[in-house]
DNA sequence: CGCGCCATTGAAACCCATCAAGCGCGGTGG
DNA sequence: CCACCGCGCTTGATGGGTTTCAATGGCGCG
Protein backbone atom coordinates (compact mmCIF):
# COMPACT_ATOMS: atom_id res chain seq x y z
CA UNK A 1 0.00 0.00 0.00
CA UNK A 2 1.66 3.34 -1.19
CA UNK A 3 0.22 4.98 2.51
CA UNK A 4 1.65 4.96 5.95
CA UNK A 5 -0.11 2.84 8.07
CA UNK A 6 -1.01 5.31 10.84
CA UNK A 7 -2.22 7.52 7.92
CA UNK A 8 -4.15 4.68 6.94
CA UNK A 9 -5.72 4.39 10.46
CA UNK A 10 -6.50 8.42 10.84
CA UNK A 11 -8.17 8.10 7.51
CA UNK A 12 -10.14 5.44 8.73
CA UNK A 13 -11.22 6.49 12.32
CA UNK A 14 -12.06 10.24 11.02
CA UNK A 15 -13.99 9.78 7.71
CA UNK A 16 -16.14 7.75 6.77
CA UNK A 17 -14.48 5.01 6.11
CA UNK A 18 -15.13 4.39 9.68
CA UNK A 19 -17.64 1.48 9.86
CA UNK A 20 -16.17 -0.36 6.51
CA UNK A 21 -14.57 -3.94 7.12
CA UNK A 22 -11.22 -4.37 6.43
CA UNK A 23 -11.85 -5.51 3.00
CA UNK A 24 -14.07 -2.87 1.74
CA UNK A 25 -11.69 -0.37 3.24
CA UNK A 26 -8.62 -1.71 1.48
CA UNK A 27 -11.00 -1.95 -1.62
CA UNK A 28 -12.21 1.71 -1.49
CA UNK A 29 -8.34 3.03 -0.86
CA UNK A 30 -6.50 0.84 -3.29
CA UNK A 31 -4.14 2.71 -5.04
CA UNK A 32 -4.47 5.98 -2.57
CA UNK A 33 -1.44 7.75 -1.58
CA UNK A 34 -0.60 10.71 0.51
CA UNK A 35 0.57 13.90 -1.15
CA UNK A 36 2.14 17.04 0.29
CA UNK A 37 1.71 20.60 -1.17
CA UNK A 38 3.14 24.09 -0.09
CA UNK A 39 0.74 27.25 0.35
CA UNK A 40 -1.56 28.49 -2.40
CA UNK A 41 -1.13 25.55 -4.58
CA UNK A 42 -3.91 25.02 -6.82
CA UNK A 43 -5.02 21.22 -6.58
CA UNK A 44 -7.99 21.46 -9.51
CA UNK A 45 -9.46 24.12 -11.58
CA UNK A 46 -13.56 24.38 -12.09
CA UNK A 47 -14.35 21.95 -15.09
CA UNK A 48 -11.12 19.91 -14.69
CA UNK A 49 -11.94 15.99 -14.86
CA UNK A 50 -12.05 14.69 -11.45
CA UNK A 51 -9.67 11.68 -10.71
CA UNK A 52 -9.35 11.74 -7.30
CA UNK A 53 -11.12 11.64 -3.60
CA UNK A 54 -8.81 14.59 -1.83
CA UNK A 55 -9.25 13.62 2.03
CA UNK A 56 -7.79 16.54 4.07
CA UNK A 57 -5.49 15.86 6.76
CA UNK A 58 -3.14 18.83 7.81
CA UNK A 59 -3.91 21.97 6.96
CA UNK A 60 -6.20 23.76 4.89
CA UNK A 61 -7.88 24.26 1.44
CA UNK A 62 -10.25 27.08 0.08
CA UNK A 63 -12.84 25.41 -2.31
CA UNK A 64 -14.15 28.38 -4.76
CA UNK A 65 -14.96 29.09 -8.34
CA UNK A 66 -15.56 32.31 -10.59
CA UNK A 67 -16.82 33.56 -14.00
CA UNK A 68 -16.86 36.52 -15.93
CA UNK A 69 -13.76 37.99 -14.14
CA UNK A 70 -15.30 37.22 -10.88
CA UNK A 71 -14.44 35.01 -8.05
CA UNK A 72 -15.80 33.85 -4.68
CA UNK A 73 -15.04 31.44 -1.85
CA UNK A 74 -17.38 28.72 -1.39
CA UNK A 75 -15.95 26.48 1.75
CA UNK A 76 -12.62 26.41 3.87
CA UNK A 77 -11.95 22.95 4.94
CA UNK A 78 -9.70 21.79 7.85
CA UNK A 79 -9.15 17.95 8.44
CA UNK A 80 -10.48 15.74 8.51
CA UNK A 81 -12.92 16.37 5.37
CA UNK A 82 -13.40 15.26 2.00
CA UNK A 83 -13.80 17.28 -0.68
CA UNK A 84 -15.41 16.65 -4.47
CA UNK A 85 -17.22 13.84 -3.11
CA UNK A 86 -20.03 13.94 -5.33
CA UNK A 87 -17.67 14.95 -8.35
CA UNK A 88 -16.19 11.56 -8.14
CA UNK A 89 -19.49 9.80 -7.68
CA UNK A 90 -20.64 10.73 -10.56
CA UNK A 91 -17.36 10.53 -12.30
CA UNK A 92 -18.21 14.17 -13.52
CA UNK A 93 -15.95 17.03 -14.03
CA UNK A 94 -15.61 19.65 -11.01
CA UNK A 95 -17.55 22.46 -10.02
CA UNK A 96 -15.10 24.45 -7.62
CA UNK A 97 -11.52 25.23 -7.67
CA UNK A 98 -9.48 24.32 -4.54
CA UNK A 99 -6.24 26.04 -3.73
CA UNK A 100 -4.08 25.17 -0.63
CA UNK A 101 -4.01 27.98 2.21
CA UNK A 102 -1.14 26.36 3.98
CA UNK A 103 1.23 24.41 3.58
CA UNK A 104 -1.75 20.48 3.33
CA UNK A 105 -0.99 17.08 3.66
CA UNK A 106 -4.13 15.49 1.20
CA UNK A 107 -5.06 11.88 0.91
CA UNK A 108 -5.72 10.91 -2.80
CA UNK A 109 -8.01 7.88 -3.49
CA UNK A 110 -8.75 6.93 -6.82
CA UNK A 111 -12.30 7.06 -7.70
CA UNK A 112 -12.43 3.95 -9.35
CA UNK A 113 -11.89 2.47 -6.07
CA UNK A 114 -14.08 4.56 -4.35
CA UNK A 115 -17.04 3.56 -6.40
CA UNK A 116 -15.95 -0.24 -6.89
CA UNK A 117 -15.70 0.10 -2.42
CA UNK A 118 -19.13 1.29 -2.73
CA UNK A 119 -20.77 -1.07 -5.63
CA UNK A 120 -19.51 -4.07 -3.25
CA UNK A 121 -20.26 -3.07 0.02
CA UNK A 122 -24.03 -1.59 1.09
CA UNK A 123 -23.23 -0.63 4.18
CA UNK A 124 -19.85 1.66 2.90
CA UNK A 125 -22.02 2.79 0.33
CA UNK A 126 -24.78 3.97 2.40
CA UNK A 127 -21.97 5.50 4.87
CA UNK A 128 -20.92 7.01 1.38
CA UNK A 129 -24.39 8.67 1.03
CA UNK A 130 -24.91 10.14 4.62
CA UNK A 131 -21.27 11.95 4.00
CA UNK A 132 -23.03 13.17 0.67
CA UNK A 133 -26.33 14.17 3.05
CA UNK A 134 -23.95 15.20 5.23
CA UNK A 135 -22.57 17.91 2.66
CA UNK A 136 -25.61 18.54 1.07
CA UNK A 137 -27.13 19.68 4.58
CA UNK A 138 -24.22 21.73 4.78
CA UNK A 139 -24.45 23.63 1.55
CA UNK A 140 -28.61 24.42 2.83
CA UNK A 141 -27.06 26.01 6.03
CA UNK A 142 -24.96 27.95 3.82
CA UNK A 143 -27.15 29.03 1.62
CA UNK A 144 -29.55 30.07 4.24
CA UNK A 145 -27.22 31.75 6.22
CA UNK A 146 -25.90 33.88 3.07
CA UNK A 147 -29.57 34.68 1.48
CA UNK A 148 -31.84 35.07 5.30
CA UNK A 149 -28.67 37.25 7.30
CA UNK A 150 -26.83 40.78 6.34
CA UNK A 151 -23.05 40.17 6.85
CA UNK A 152 -23.16 41.62 10.69
CA UNK A 153 -25.51 38.67 11.26
CA UNK A 154 -23.46 36.15 9.26
CA UNK A 155 -20.21 37.38 11.60
CA UNK A 156 -22.42 37.71 14.99
CA UNK A 157 -23.20 33.92 14.34
CA UNK A 158 -19.79 32.66 13.05
CA UNK A 159 -18.45 34.14 16.42
CA UNK A 160 -20.85 32.53 18.54
CA UNK A 161 -20.21 29.30 16.54
CA UNK A 162 -16.76 29.36 17.17
CA UNK A 163 -17.15 30.60 21.05
CA UNK A 164 -18.80 27.29 20.74
CA UNK A 165 -16.27 25.28 19.47
CA UNK A 166 -13.28 27.03 21.33
CA UNK A 167 -14.94 25.91 25.01
CA UNK A 168 -17.39 28.98 25.43
CA UNK A 169 -14.59 31.06 26.81
CA UNK A 170 -14.95 34.57 26.76
CA UNK A 171 -12.12 35.02 24.49
CA UNK A 172 -11.61 33.36 21.06
CA UNK A 173 -8.44 33.51 18.56
CA UNK A 174 -9.79 33.16 14.63
CA UNK A 175 -8.54 30.76 12.97
CA UNK A 176 -7.68 32.61 9.86
CA UNK A 177 -6.45 35.78 8.44
CA UNK A 178 -9.14 38.07 8.46
CA UNK A 179 -9.36 38.31 4.65
CA UNK A 180 -9.72 34.59 4.65
CA UNK A 181 -12.31 35.01 6.92
CA UNK A 182 -14.41 37.46 4.93
CA UNK A 183 -14.20 35.80 1.94
CA UNK A 184 -15.64 32.72 3.64
CA UNK A 185 -18.80 35.06 4.89
CA UNK A 186 -18.97 36.47 1.73
CA UNK A 187 -17.93 39.55 2.11
CA UNK A 188 -14.62 41.92 1.68
CA UNK A 189 -12.16 42.97 3.92
CA UNK A 190 -13.47 46.35 4.54
CA UNK A 191 -16.81 44.98 5.37
CA UNK A 192 -15.65 42.52 8.03
CA UNK A 193 -13.94 45.46 9.65
CA UNK A 194 -17.00 47.54 9.58
CA UNK A 195 -18.75 44.32 10.61
CA UNK A 196 -16.58 44.41 13.31
CA UNK A 197 -16.86 47.27 14.38
CA UNK A 198 -21.00 47.47 14.64
CA UNK A 199 -20.59 44.59 17.29
CA UNK A 200 -18.45 46.96 19.37
CA UNK A 201 -21.73 47.77 20.88
CA UNK A 202 -22.80 44.05 21.33
CA UNK A 203 -19.66 43.86 23.52
CA UNK A 204 -17.28 42.75 21.16
CA UNK A 205 -13.89 43.56 21.22
CA UNK A 206 -10.98 42.72 18.79
CA UNK A 207 -7.06 42.57 19.30
CA UNK A 208 -5.61 40.95 16.06
CA UNK A 209 -6.38 37.42 15.88
CA UNK A 210 -8.14 37.48 19.59
CA UNK A 211 -11.95 38.54 19.77
CA UNK A 212 -13.33 39.02 23.29
CA UNK A 213 -17.08 38.71 24.49
CA UNK A 214 -18.48 41.21 27.53
CA UNK A 215 -22.36 40.12 26.53
CA UNK A 216 -23.13 37.60 25.16
CA UNK A 217 -26.79 37.39 25.97
CA UNK A 218 -27.13 40.98 23.73
CA UNK A 219 -25.33 39.21 21.28
CA UNK A 220 -27.20 36.72 20.49
CA UNK A 221 -30.12 39.11 20.67
CA UNK A 222 -28.62 40.16 17.63
CA UNK A 223 -27.32 37.24 15.73
CA UNK A 224 -30.48 34.31 16.86
CA UNK A 225 -28.35 31.53 16.12
CA UNK A 226 -30.56 28.50 14.70
CA UNK A 227 -30.42 24.99 14.78
CA UNK A 228 -31.23 25.29 11.24
CA UNK A 229 -28.67 27.17 10.28
CA UNK A 230 -25.75 26.89 11.99
CA UNK A 231 -23.88 23.88 13.37
CA UNK A 232 -23.18 24.80 16.79
CA UNK A 233 -24.46 20.98 17.66
CA UNK A 234 -22.00 18.72 15.16
CA UNK A 235 -19.41 18.62 17.97
CA UNK A 236 -21.77 17.26 19.99
CA UNK A 237 -23.04 14.59 18.13
CA UNK A 238 -19.76 13.39 16.98
CA UNK A 239 -18.97 13.20 20.44
CA UNK A 240 -22.25 11.00 20.68
CA UNK A 241 -22.42 7.66 19.71
CA UNK A 242 -23.47 8.54 15.86
CA UNK A 243 -21.28 8.45 13.20
CA UNK A 244 -21.25 11.35 11.09
CA UNK A 245 -24.33 12.72 11.12
CA UNK A 246 -23.31 16.06 9.17
CA UNK A 247 -20.07 16.74 9.60
CA UNK A 248 -20.24 19.00 6.81
CA UNK A 249 -17.53 19.70 4.73
CA UNK A 250 -19.47 22.45 3.36
CA UNK A 251 -19.33 25.76 3.57
CA UNK A 252 -19.19 27.91 7.17
CA UNK A 253 -17.12 25.06 7.96
CA UNK A 254 -15.85 27.66 10.68
CA UNK A 255 -12.93 25.01 11.62
CA UNK B 1 -49.07 -2.25 -2.20
CA UNK B 2 -51.02 0.61 -1.39
CA UNK B 3 -50.20 2.37 -4.92
CA UNK B 4 -51.10 1.41 -8.08
CA UNK B 5 -48.75 -0.48 -11.10
CA UNK B 6 -49.04 2.39 -13.26
CA UNK B 7 -47.78 5.06 -10.53
CA UNK B 8 -44.76 2.80 -8.99
CA UNK B 9 -44.09 2.10 -13.32
CA UNK B 10 -43.67 5.94 -13.09
CA UNK B 11 -41.62 6.32 -10.71
CA UNK B 12 -39.84 3.76 -11.39
CA UNK B 13 -38.65 4.79 -14.54
CA UNK B 14 -38.15 8.35 -13.66
CA UNK B 15 -36.30 8.29 -10.88
CA UNK B 16 -33.14 6.33 -8.98
CA UNK B 17 -34.99 3.91 -8.31
CA UNK B 18 -34.65 2.91 -12.37
CA UNK B 19 -31.70 0.28 -12.76
CA UNK B 20 -32.82 -1.20 -9.45
CA UNK B 21 -34.06 -5.08 -9.50
CA UNK B 22 -37.76 -5.51 -8.72
CA UNK B 23 -36.88 -6.97 -5.35
CA UNK B 24 -34.92 -4.02 -3.96
CA UNK B 25 -37.52 -1.74 -5.76
CA UNK B 26 -40.43 -3.59 -3.50
CA UNK B 27 -38.29 -3.34 -0.27
CA UNK B 28 -37.30 0.34 -1.06
CA UNK B 29 -40.89 1.67 -1.95
CA UNK B 30 -42.68 -0.82 1.14
CA UNK B 31 -45.57 0.95 2.31
CA UNK B 32 -45.20 4.11 0.27
CA UNK B 33 -48.30 5.68 -0.69
CA UNK B 34 -49.85 8.13 -3.35
CA UNK B 35 -51.33 11.38 -1.83
CA UNK B 36 -52.96 14.43 -3.93
CA UNK B 37 -52.66 18.17 -2.25
CA UNK B 38 -54.35 21.12 -3.12
CA UNK B 39 -52.05 24.30 -3.63
CA UNK B 40 -50.61 26.27 -1.21
CA UNK B 41 -50.34 23.42 0.92
CA UNK B 42 -47.81 22.87 3.70
CA UNK B 43 -46.14 19.69 3.43
CA UNK B 44 -43.85 19.77 5.61
CA UNK B 45 -41.90 22.49 7.94
CA UNK B 46 -38.46 23.64 8.75
CA UNK B 47 -37.27 21.46 11.64
CA UNK B 48 -39.87 18.54 11.17
CA UNK B 49 -39.26 15.49 11.73
CA UNK B 50 -38.50 13.77 8.21
CA UNK B 51 -40.52 10.20 7.63
CA UNK B 52 -40.87 9.96 4.29
CA UNK B 53 -39.08 10.87 1.26
CA UNK B 54 -41.32 12.38 -0.97
CA UNK B 55 -41.11 12.09 -5.04
CA UNK B 56 -43.45 14.79 -6.80
CA UNK B 57 -45.69 13.01 -9.37
CA UNK B 58 -47.46 16.13 -10.84
CA UNK B 59 -47.90 19.88 -9.77
CA UNK B 60 -45.31 21.72 -8.59
CA UNK B 61 -43.70 22.23 -4.96
CA UNK B 62 -41.69 25.18 -3.63
CA UNK B 63 -38.57 24.44 -0.96
CA UNK B 64 -38.26 27.50 0.75
CA UNK B 65 -37.02 28.51 4.26
CA UNK B 66 -37.20 31.21 7.16
CA UNK B 67 -35.40 33.69 9.92
CA UNK B 68 -36.34 36.48 12.16
CA UNK B 69 -39.73 37.37 9.99
CA UNK B 70 -37.42 36.44 6.61
CA UNK B 71 -38.27 34.03 4.04
CA UNK B 72 -36.23 32.61 0.82
CA UNK B 73 -37.14 30.46 -1.75
CA UNK B 74 -34.58 27.64 -1.95
CA UNK B 75 -35.74 25.66 -5.56
CA UNK B 76 -39.06 25.08 -6.88
CA UNK B 77 -39.43 21.71 -8.10
CA UNK B 78 -41.58 20.06 -10.87
CA UNK B 79 -42.35 16.00 -11.85
CA UNK B 80 -40.40 14.17 -11.44
CA UNK B 81 -38.48 15.02 -8.53
CA UNK B 82 -37.32 13.83 -4.81
CA UNK B 83 -36.96 16.04 -2.52
CA UNK B 84 -35.90 15.77 1.40
CA UNK B 85 -33.79 12.81 0.35
CA UNK B 86 -30.55 13.86 2.29
CA UNK B 87 -32.96 14.27 5.91
CA UNK B 88 -34.14 10.49 5.00
CA UNK B 89 -30.79 9.45 4.50
CA UNK B 90 -29.62 10.76 8.11
CA UNK B 91 -32.52 10.28 9.93
CA UNK B 92 -32.40 13.93 10.71
CA UNK B 93 -35.10 16.94 10.41
CA UNK B 94 -36.21 19.07 8.08
CA UNK B 95 -33.86 22.27 6.79
CA UNK B 96 -36.43 24.01 4.19
CA UNK B 97 -39.95 23.51 4.37
CA UNK B 98 -42.15 22.49 1.20
CA UNK B 99 -45.42 23.77 -0.34
CA UNK B 100 -47.57 23.11 -3.07
CA UNK B 101 -47.48 25.64 -5.47
CA UNK B 102 -50.35 23.95 -7.52
CA UNK B 103 -52.89 20.75 -6.98
CA UNK B 104 -49.85 17.96 -7.13
CA UNK B 105 -49.70 14.30 -6.46
CA UNK B 106 -46.85 13.31 -4.34
CA UNK B 107 -45.57 9.42 -3.66
CA UNK B 108 -44.86 9.29 0.02
CA UNK B 109 -42.12 6.49 0.79
CA UNK B 110 -40.80 5.69 4.66
CA UNK B 111 -37.99 6.38 5.16
CA UNK B 112 -37.41 2.95 6.94
CA UNK B 113 -37.75 1.34 3.78
CA UNK B 114 -35.71 3.77 1.41
CA UNK B 115 -32.77 3.04 4.19
CA UNK B 116 -33.16 -0.50 4.00
CA UNK B 117 -33.43 -1.07 0.61
CA UNK B 118 -29.85 1.22 0.05
CA UNK B 119 -28.60 -1.08 2.93
CA UNK B 120 -29.63 -4.57 1.47
CA UNK B 121 -28.72 -3.87 -2.41
CA UNK B 122 -25.40 -2.16 -3.02
CA UNK B 123 -26.56 -1.38 -6.80
CA UNK B 124 -29.20 0.67 -5.64
CA UNK B 125 -27.56 2.58 -2.52
CA UNK B 126 -24.97 3.78 -5.41
CA UNK B 127 -27.55 5.08 -7.48
CA UNK B 128 -28.79 6.88 -4.26
CA UNK B 129 -25.63 8.42 -3.78
CA UNK B 130 -25.75 9.18 -7.59
CA UNK B 131 -28.76 11.10 -6.87
CA UNK B 132 -27.46 12.98 -3.58
CA UNK B 133 -24.54 13.91 -5.47
CA UNK B 134 -26.45 15.20 -8.52
CA UNK B 135 -28.51 17.05 -5.76
CA UNK B 136 -25.21 18.49 -4.01
CA UNK B 137 -24.01 19.75 -7.49
CA UNK B 138 -27.26 21.25 -8.17
CA UNK B 139 -26.97 23.30 -5.11
CA UNK B 140 -23.13 24.63 -5.74
CA UNK B 141 -24.50 25.78 -9.36
CA UNK B 142 -26.82 27.71 -7.55
CA UNK B 143 -24.54 29.04 -5.32
CA UNK B 144 -22.22 30.06 -8.33
CA UNK B 145 -25.44 31.45 -9.56
CA UNK B 146 -25.91 33.80 -7.17
CA UNK B 147 -22.81 34.56 -5.78
CA UNK B 148 -21.10 35.53 -9.21
CA UNK B 149 -23.82 37.13 -11.07
CA UNK B 150 -26.45 40.44 -10.45
CA UNK B 151 -30.43 39.67 -11.28
CA UNK B 152 -30.24 40.72 -14.95
CA UNK B 153 -27.53 38.13 -15.53
CA UNK B 154 -29.30 35.43 -13.41
CA UNK B 155 -32.54 36.39 -15.56
CA UNK B 156 -30.62 35.97 -18.96
CA UNK B 157 -29.38 32.88 -18.09
CA UNK B 158 -32.78 31.99 -17.15
CA UNK B 159 -34.01 32.90 -20.47
CA UNK B 160 -31.91 31.02 -22.58
CA UNK B 161 -32.24 27.52 -20.32
CA UNK B 162 -35.77 27.60 -20.75
CA UNK B 163 -35.32 28.63 -24.37
CA UNK B 164 -33.38 25.02 -24.73
CA UNK B 165 -35.63 23.02 -23.02
CA UNK B 166 -38.63 24.38 -24.72
CA UNK B 167 -37.03 23.58 -28.11
CA UNK B 168 -34.99 26.76 -28.71
CA UNK B 169 -37.88 28.82 -30.89
CA UNK B 170 -37.52 32.48 -30.57
CA UNK B 171 -40.62 32.36 -27.96
CA UNK B 172 -41.11 30.95 -24.71
CA UNK B 173 -43.71 30.44 -22.09
CA UNK B 174 -42.94 31.20 -18.84
CA UNK B 175 -43.42 28.01 -16.25
CA UNK B 176 -44.55 30.16 -13.39
CA UNK B 177 -46.20 32.97 -12.52
CA UNK B 178 -43.69 36.15 -12.47
CA UNK B 179 -43.41 36.34 -8.67
CA UNK B 180 -42.59 32.90 -8.18
CA UNK B 181 -39.88 33.08 -10.87
CA UNK B 182 -38.95 36.23 -9.56
CA UNK B 183 -38.28 34.40 -5.80
CA UNK B 184 -36.87 31.19 -7.21
CA UNK B 185 -34.40 34.17 -9.36
CA UNK B 186 -33.82 35.28 -5.64
CA UNK B 187 -35.63 38.94 -6.15
CA UNK B 188 -38.28 40.73 -5.28
CA UNK B 189 -41.22 40.84 -8.57
CA UNK B 190 -39.95 44.79 -8.67
CA UNK B 191 -36.40 44.25 -9.60
CA UNK B 192 -37.98 41.49 -11.91
CA UNK B 193 -39.81 43.48 -14.17
CA UNK B 194 -36.78 45.95 -14.16
CA UNK B 195 -34.62 43.39 -14.91
CA UNK B 196 -36.76 42.34 -17.78
CA UNK B 197 -36.96 45.76 -19.37
CA UNK B 198 -33.37 45.93 -19.05
CA UNK B 199 -33.38 42.84 -21.29
CA UNK B 200 -35.32 44.60 -23.86
CA UNK B 201 -31.82 46.27 -25.32
CA UNK B 202 -30.96 42.39 -25.99
CA UNK B 203 -34.37 41.54 -28.21
CA UNK B 204 -35.84 40.27 -25.24
CA UNK B 205 -39.90 41.70 -25.70
CA UNK B 206 -42.32 40.47 -22.71
CA UNK B 207 -45.58 39.94 -23.25
CA UNK B 208 -47.97 38.23 -20.00
CA UNK B 209 -46.21 34.54 -20.09
CA UNK B 210 -45.12 34.92 -23.46
CA UNK B 211 -41.07 36.10 -24.04
CA UNK B 212 -39.88 36.93 -27.48
CA UNK B 213 -36.44 36.48 -28.44
CA UNK B 214 -35.24 38.86 -31.63
CA UNK B 215 -31.39 38.55 -30.95
CA UNK B 216 -30.32 35.44 -29.17
CA UNK B 217 -26.46 36.49 -29.68
CA UNK B 218 -25.95 39.48 -28.04
CA UNK B 219 -28.88 38.35 -25.10
CA UNK B 220 -25.76 35.76 -25.03
CA UNK B 221 -23.18 38.26 -24.94
CA UNK B 222 -24.91 39.24 -21.70
CA UNK B 223 -25.41 36.57 -20.20
CA UNK B 224 -22.46 34.16 -20.73
CA UNK B 225 -24.09 31.02 -19.86
CA UNK B 226 -21.53 28.35 -18.32
CA UNK B 227 -21.78 24.61 -18.20
CA UNK B 228 -20.23 25.15 -14.91
CA UNK B 229 -23.12 26.85 -13.41
CA UNK B 230 -25.86 26.35 -15.63
CA UNK B 231 -27.63 22.60 -16.64
CA UNK B 232 -28.35 23.50 -20.53
CA UNK B 233 -27.26 19.95 -21.36
CA UNK B 234 -28.90 17.97 -18.63
CA UNK B 235 -31.53 17.27 -20.93
CA UNK B 236 -28.88 16.40 -23.72
CA UNK B 237 -27.14 14.00 -21.38
CA UNK B 238 -30.81 12.41 -19.89
CA UNK B 239 -31.40 11.32 -23.81
CA UNK B 240 -27.56 9.70 -23.74
CA UNK B 241 -27.27 6.24 -22.11
CA UNK B 242 -26.23 7.12 -18.68
CA UNK B 243 -28.92 7.33 -16.17
CA UNK B 244 -29.35 10.11 -14.05
CA UNK B 245 -26.25 12.73 -14.38
CA UNK B 246 -27.27 15.56 -12.73
CA UNK B 247 -31.21 15.47 -12.86
CA UNK B 248 -30.38 17.70 -9.87
CA UNK B 249 -33.60 18.49 -8.13
CA UNK B 250 -31.76 21.46 -6.73
CA UNK B 251 -32.36 25.22 -6.69
CA UNK B 252 -32.82 26.39 -10.10
CA UNK B 253 -34.52 23.60 -11.45
CA UNK B 254 -35.62 25.87 -13.81
CA UNK B 255 -39.13 22.84 -14.95
C1' DC C 1 -69.69 46.29 -11.35
C1' DG C 2 -66.15 46.18 -8.20
C1' DC C 3 -62.90 43.83 -5.50
C1' DG C 4 -58.48 41.63 -5.20
C1' DC C 5 -54.29 40.24 -6.89
C1' DC C 6 -50.51 40.60 -9.98
C1' DA C 7 -47.46 43.35 -12.56
C1' DT C 8 -45.28 47.62 -13.35
C1' DT C 9 -43.11 52.18 -12.35
C1' DG C 10 -41.07 55.74 -9.53
C1' DA C 11 -38.72 57.60 -5.32
C1' DA C 12 -36.12 56.91 -1.26
C1' DA C 13 -33.26 54.16 1.77
C1' DC C 14 -30.13 50.47 2.62
C1' DC C 15 -26.46 47.25 2.14
C1' DC C 16 -22.43 46.35 0.14
C1' DA C 17 -18.45 46.84 -3.22
C1' DT C 18 -15.02 49.75 -4.94
C1' DC C 19 -11.58 53.16 -4.78
C1' DA C 20 -8.32 55.66 -2.19
C1' DA C 21 -5.54 56.75 1.62
C1' DG C 22 -3.35 55.94 6.05
C1' DC C 23 -1.91 53.05 9.95
C1' DG C 24 0.68 49.32 12.22
C1' DC C 25 3.77 45.75 12.29
C1' DG C 26 7.33 42.45 10.83
C1' DG C 27 11.22 41.56 7.87
C1' DT C 28 15.22 43.06 5.22
C1' DG C 29 19.20 45.40 4.34
C1' DG C 30 22.15 49.12 4.92
C1' DC D 1 20.27 49.95 15.27
C1' DC D 2 17.35 52.00 12.31
C1' DA D 3 15.38 53.28 7.83
C1' DC D 4 12.73 51.27 4.50
C1' DC D 5 9.48 48.44 2.36
C1' DG D 6 5.59 45.25 2.01
C1' DC D 7 1.44 43.58 3.48
C1' DG D 8 -2.62 43.16 6.11
C1' DC D 9 -5.94 45.79 8.38
C1' DT D 10 -8.63 49.84 8.97
C1' DT D 11 -11.25 54.11 7.79
C1' DG D 12 -13.54 57.33 4.79
C1' DA D 13 -15.92 58.71 0.48
C1' DT D 14 -18.40 57.36 -3.49
C1' DG D 15 -21.33 54.61 -6.46
C1' DG D 16 -24.08 50.57 -7.82
C1' DG D 17 -27.32 47.09 -7.06
C1' DT D 18 -31.24 45.82 -4.46
C1' DT D 19 -35.01 46.29 -1.26
C1' DT D 20 -38.76 48.81 0.47
C1' DC D 21 -42.64 51.80 0.21
C1' DA D 22 -46.11 53.87 -2.43
C1' DA D 23 -49.09 54.50 -6.28
C1' DT D 24 -51.09 53.07 -10.65
C1' DG D 25 -52.90 50.07 -14.28
C1' DG D 26 -54.52 45.61 -15.93
C1' DC D 27 -56.98 41.39 -15.46
C1' DG D 28 -59.84 37.73 -13.66
C1' DC D 29 -63.51 36.41 -10.92
C1' DG D 30 -67.33 36.63 -7.89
Amino acid sequence: MAIRNADAERVRNTSFFRDADDETFNTAINGAFLQRFPANTTLLMEGDTVDFLYILLEGSVELGAGWKSKDTTLAILRPVSTFILAAVVLESDALMSAVTLERSEILMVPGDSLRRGMKENAAFGFAVSEELAGCYRGLVRSIKNHKLRDSTERLANYLLTQRARQGGKDEIVLPHEKRVLAALLGMTPENLSRAFSKLSDKGVSVDGARVGFSNVTVLERLARPSPLIDNHYAQDRNTLGKAYTERQQGVLDQG
